[in-house]
DNA sequence: GGATTGTGTATTTTT
DNA sequence: TACACAATCC
């Protein structure tokens, strides 16, 4: 008996190739679905398939579809792969980080939860100075009760979906007294004055809205037929509940992720979240994602029998049809500098057999350990990338740059003006804020408002009400030709007419030449956008710099950094006790947060295509101190089988005794002559020269007022070359460079 | 208002 | 050790 042939269906193009688990994911019927899927077994590829499934059997329209990630970056690759899959925009879809969606949703209903739709979105440097105006109204000790951990606080309350009257009486007894409700009401109640949200709100309050108001909530449940989360580990309980009230009616939620690879408990996840789903959703249906696609047998079965020791898991058994490949090496040396030399020399080795540079990846636990490897890549000239570390838009000068452009934008923007009110220094110090600020609060008027009344009064002395009047003119003054410039020369103006970039000119550091770089950067992102005020909702949600991607480079980064990622080798660092496992997370956390170590680990192993190489350093440099480590406990919890051990045996337990006498090959050498650091100084000094104008470049006249960033005001005296002889007001006579001075 | 000295702290990071 | 921040001095 033979079946009727099955006819090719070309809108199924999306299916072909996927194995059966994936094929279950992806065409599973209406209804809760948990994807488990394990390390390097497609998770992505299932959730965008399904997504394009849903579209191309015509279960849903884009319009109808809520998608969430966490990061820009997974939405942006998300939005690329399902448009690939079905060949049409996703237009009209909802798809985006869980925060982009807030944002979305509380333009639409600002004034339900006492906002204008056009409130601010406040970056954390912002968020911090509220906190500390908050603790500073309250009189508290700024030092006993710093902003930053009732910030942190906030956020964790937030993160939890709590609003100030929510927060539980027992959560409340650690922070100054008691008062931390009072406190988080203080700074919501500031938010409001100033029209603003910060990142925890764009939940919160979107929560809120569902909560409060059942004809919306209906009306969104009515919308989203479809509702997709990636990284469901990662969820914390306000996204959850975010998520479990829209998908209540239809209940077609999916979500994807691992538990094993939960590793941000710390800023607010919960992997309760994806344990507790088939209670949370009865009759859920689960499906584990079980085959690897990327690593080796042996990297695979160390990172399972690792992981193994872990008891808060749904558990799942990955497997690979893959080859064994190389057993999992373990390398013990004797200090950080020998490891980073030793890990150096395994990569020039394999650069020699023709492995790119690109394909190799080095993971530390914490960011300071990136040093010792930096500095060996720069002694052997081998190319290298540390990656993270601050952000674009976390730069200093760019959200001074931003400031500078949201003041001009919202004139009543208290928190950027603060920022650049006395960037360069105009004379607009403590003493004329406090002046500004206690009269704003009288009147209840912002900052710029009540600066442009007292410049008509006595108030201030007659220096500051000066300068304040000229920031204040130049603030009209651009603000006047807004509609005629494009963002970027908008930008430019601004940036140039503010003497903010005459300010890193003469900056005599290394790094000036990167700011202002950053900030030629920024000015040509700009192009991209319609208005300033649509670029600034733009960076107050995205993260990412221009991230020169496709060099050939290794790349050095710290574990979280490279979840989600992978590399043909790599090169596991610092597998020590008290560094990873970290000894402040085990102080902190306990046993759980042993678990979400091992799990950080085990994210490490399993980033491996084809090699992976463990180290650990017998004493390391901590906060200037030697210290003698132990090996981590988890290279005892790798299977023997899958590890080769390098310079003895570690491995039965990992005592130091019985890694032999401290490792006979490697003596003794923590002391030794830095010249590097000698190096990296003169290159500085070179950068700072090449940074300043030429000598000579700029014209001057004799009499001409001018501003130095140190000595202030002064009048010019004499020329000679490039060399001003200047009358200054208060530092009286000085020959300076002219590349330090500015026309006043 | 700005420079200087002293003190305290020290993971992981996205939005 | 190294750095950021706050108190202190000029």
């Amino acid at each position: 008996m033979s079946l009727p042939p099955i006819e090719p269906v070309e809108p199924m193009a999306h299916l072909a190739g996927l194995n059966p688990e994936q094929l279950a994911a992806v065409t599973a019927p209406d209804g809760p679905l948990l994807v488990l899927a394990g390390a390097g077994t497609g998770k992505t590829r299932v959730l965008t398939c399904r997504l394009a499934h849903l579209l191309v059997t015509g279960r849903v329209r884009p319009g109808e579809v809520l998608a969430v990630t966490f990061t820009n970056k997974a939405a942006r690759e998300m939005a690329e792969r399902v448009e690939r899959l079905i060949d049409r925009s996703v237009q009209g879809m909802w798809l985006g980080t869980f925060h982009a969606m807030g944002v979305r949703m509380l333009r639409a209903h600002a004034e339900l939860v006492g906002l204008e739709p056009s409130f601010t979105i406040l970056d954390t440097d912002d968020q911090l100075r509220l906190s500390k105006q908050v603790i500073q109204a309250a009189g508290l000790d700024e030092r006993r009760w710093p902003a930053r951990g009732l910030l942190a606080l906030i956020q964790r309350w937030k993160d939890k979906g709590w609003t100030p009257e929510r927060v539980p009486e027992a959560e409340l007894s650690d922070f100054a007294l008691g008062r931390g409700r009072e406190l988080y009401a203080a700074y919501q109640e500031r938010l409001r004055t100033l029209n603003a949200c910060d990142f925890g709100d764009l939940l919160l309050h979107g929560l809120e809205l569902l909560t409060a108001r059942p004809e919306l909530l209906e009306r969104y449940q009515r919308r989203f037929r479809a509702i997709l989360v990636d990284e469901y580990q990662d969820t914390n309980v306000a996204q959850y509940l975010w998520l479990r009230l829209l998908a209540q009616g239809h209940r077609n939620i999916t979500c994807v992720g691992d538990d094993d690879q939960s590793i941000y408990s710390w800023r607010g996840a919960e992997v309760g979240n994806i344990l507790r789903f088939e209670q949370d959703f009865p009759g859920a249906s689960v499906i584990r994602l079980e085959r690897n696609y990327r690593s080796t047998g042996h990297i695979l079965g160390a990172a399972a029998g690792l992981i193994a020791h872990n008891r808060a898991r749904h558990g799942k058994t990955l497997w690979t049809e893959g080859e064994a490949g190389e057993p999992v090496r373990v390398a013990g040396l004797w200090d950080e500098e020998e490891e980073a030399r030793w890990v150096v020399q395994e990569i020039e080795a394999l650069q020699r057999r023709g492995e790119p540079l690109a394909s190799i990846a080095v993971l530390v636990r914490a960011g300071f350990q990136t040093r010792a490897f930096e500095e060996r890549f720069i002694q052997t000239g081998l190319p290298y990338r540390v990656v993270g570390g601050p952000r674009f838009y976390e730069r200093q000068e760019i959200r001074d740059a931003i400031a500078y452009l949201r003041l001009v934008v919202q004139p009543d923007d208290d928190l950027a003006f603060e920022r650049i009110v006395n960037l360069p220094r105009r004379g607009i110090g403590e003493a004329a804020l406090k002046t500004l600020h206690g009269a704003a609060r009288g009147s209840g008027r912002s900052l710029v408002r009540t600066a442009r009344e007292l410049v008509l009064t006595d108030e201030l002395p007659a220096r500051t009400r000066g300068a304040l009047a000229r920031f204040l003119d130049q603030l009209d003054r651009w603000r006047g030709v807004l509609g005629e410039r494009s963002p970027r020369a908008m930008a430019e103006l601004v940036l140039e007419e503010s003497g903010y970039v005459a300010m890193w000119q003469a900056e005599r550091t290394p790094d000036a030449q990167g700011r202002l770089d950053n900030l030629k950067e920024l000015a040509e992102a700009l192009e991209e956008f319609e208005g300033l005020g649509s670029f600034l909702e733009h960076v107050a949600l995205v993260v990412d710099g221009a991230a020169e991607a496709g060099a050939d480079v290794v790349s050095v980064m710290t574990l979280h950094g490279a979840k989600g990622l992978e590399f043909d080798t790599v090169f596991l660092a610092g597998w020590e006790e008290g560094l990873f496992p970290s000894q402040r997370a085990l102080d902190e956390g306990g046993a759980r947060a042993l678990e979400e170590e091992r799990r950080l680990a085990y994210v490490g192993l399993t980033r491996a295509r084809r090699r992976c190489a463990v180290s650990f350093a017998a004493n390391r440099r901590l906060y200037g101190q030697w210290t003698t480590a132990v090996p981590s406990r988890f290279l005892a919890e790798l299977p023997a089988e899958h590890v080769e051990v390098l310079h003895r045996s570690p491995r039965a337990r990992p005592d130091w005794e019985l890694l032999g006498d401290p490792l006979p090959a490697l003596r003794p050498a923590p002391f030794r002559t830095r010249r590097l650091a000698a190096d990296r100084v003169l290159e500085g000094r070179a950068e700072i020269l090449a940074s300043r104008p030429p000598a000579g470049s700029r014209t001057f006249r004799v009499g001409e007022r001018i501003f130095h960033d140190k000595f202030g005001y002064g009048r010019i005296e004499a020329i000679d070359g490039d060399k001003l002889e200047i009358a200054f007001e208060k530092a009286g006579r000085k020959k300076v460079v002219d590349s330090f001075v500015d026309p006043a």
